[in-house]
DNA sequence: ATTACTATTTCCCGAGTAA
DNA sequence: TTTACTCGGGAAATAGTAA
């Protein structure tokens, strides 16, 4: 796929064979040929790029050489530039609903040693026994739960005790309204369904916030360095 | 300056705006404010754009949100991607020309135990007594040469012994035919012009490649990762 | 072979305007 | 207010061709 219009594709090619330290010996069919245009496309737009400044032509006996300028390498760099921000900036994921009411399995479940142990080790804080329930309000939050679930890293094992088996679960760190250390809980078997998260907190959050039911609330992940990016965009759901 | 067409000022304000996790709310007469364009284009781009599925538009009630897909999210991506090899790899500047012989000043000033000295702790290696003389031959090269001048960042001293004043002169290091550790010596004051570069090496240069004068070389200095490229871009002549 | 002109077509932008 | 249509002018691309 291909974004770019022609003086970029040719700024580009240009950049991408190091005519920005040395000149080029190319003609305007090859070029045209490289640039998927017309030779007269490339011939016009090198004559149009060197009135603009963004490259040099130099014609010496038969063969016309050409490299990009300050300018040129500039235009490029700029844009790189831009572009970096994107990407290699943190990636803040907010996910925002209503405070809703379960039926105090949050409590029973972080209870239980086993549940309880291994999020304090894992997830690094004590847990207060208890979640707090999210009923996610717009498309967007719901797909990036979606993702979220995908790239949850912290695994909580299930186990079995006596005769009932405890199902496992993952987590990933979060803020609660952009502040409190929290993580989300994604449960393996959950009755709730994909436009529902639970949050785990050091605090008791419906205390610490004055929560109501219906209260609007919001969590934002942050994925460090967009590096993992390709990932990223990889679980997101379409 | 600006180098992006219409769609892509469009898929680069979407992404910087974060609308890869959450979508936005903007009108296209807000949207053609941003990409300074009329608020039919920016109707119409919208509309391609989605067509060709790089956007996607989610519309509730009166209000329009707007958000990348991951088409469009990648298309960026890849954009970057082909970016950062140009910027972040090591840049390579070459100089080619011809060896000349000098008058033996290159023998004198390096065995003088003061230069000696300094080459052997400052450059890394044990310098051969001699330079070797490159007149360069193509305006790129003339034109690297002024910029290594400038980026040279090996410092030798000048000194005063009895009554003659010795000056100083910088080296950077580089490769003699791509391969053999060497360096580029410029001295403050040389009678040489623009277009002569001096090398030192720890070997002798003319018996390891069996040189003669008049024979083409190449010197190529490898600058570690262009991340100091906004300085070199600075440095170069036009 | 090459580059780059002129003519023609195709594409894009924005004014006007409807819904 | 919105969005997005039609349409006219102009820019950009290609064909043909000269030098």
């Amino acid at each position: 796929m291909q974004i770019l219009n022609s003086k970029e594709k040719l700024l580009l090619f240009l950049a991408q064979n190091g005519a920005y330290t040395k000149s080029l010996a190319i003609s305007t069919s090859a070029l045209a040929q490289q640039l998927r245009t017309s030779q007269q496309s490339a011939s016009r737009l090198l004559i149009l790029l060197e009135k603009e400044g963004y490259v040099e032509k130099i014609i010496i006996g038969k063969t016309t050489l050409v490299r990009l300028t300050n300018r040129g390498l500039e235009a490029l760099r700029d844009l790189y530039i831009q572009l970096r921000e994107i990407f290699e900036k943190p990636m803040e994921i907010v996910l925002e609903g209503r405070v809703f009411s379960g039926l105090g399995e949050g409590f029973y479940y972080i209870s239980l040693p086993q549940y309880f142990e291994q999020i304090k080790e894992r997830v690094g804080f004590t847990p207060y026994p208890g979640t707090l329930n999210i009923q996610l309000l717009s498309k967007d939050s719901i797909e990036n739960r979606i993702l979220l679930e995908k790239l949850a890293d912290i695994p909580i094992d299930g186990f079995v005790d006596g005769q009932r088996t405890y199902g496992k679960a993952k987590c990933i760190k979060a803020l609660f309204m952009g502040e409190q250390e929290a993580a989300i809980i994604f449960a393996e078997r959950t009755h709730y369904g994909k436009d529902v998260i639970e949050i785990i907190a050091p605090v008791y959050l419906r205390g610490k916030y004055g929560l109501r039911d219906g209260d609007k609330v919001f969590v934002k992940v942050i994925l460090e360095s967009s590096k993992q990016d390709k990932n990223i965009i990889e679980a997101r759901v379409e």
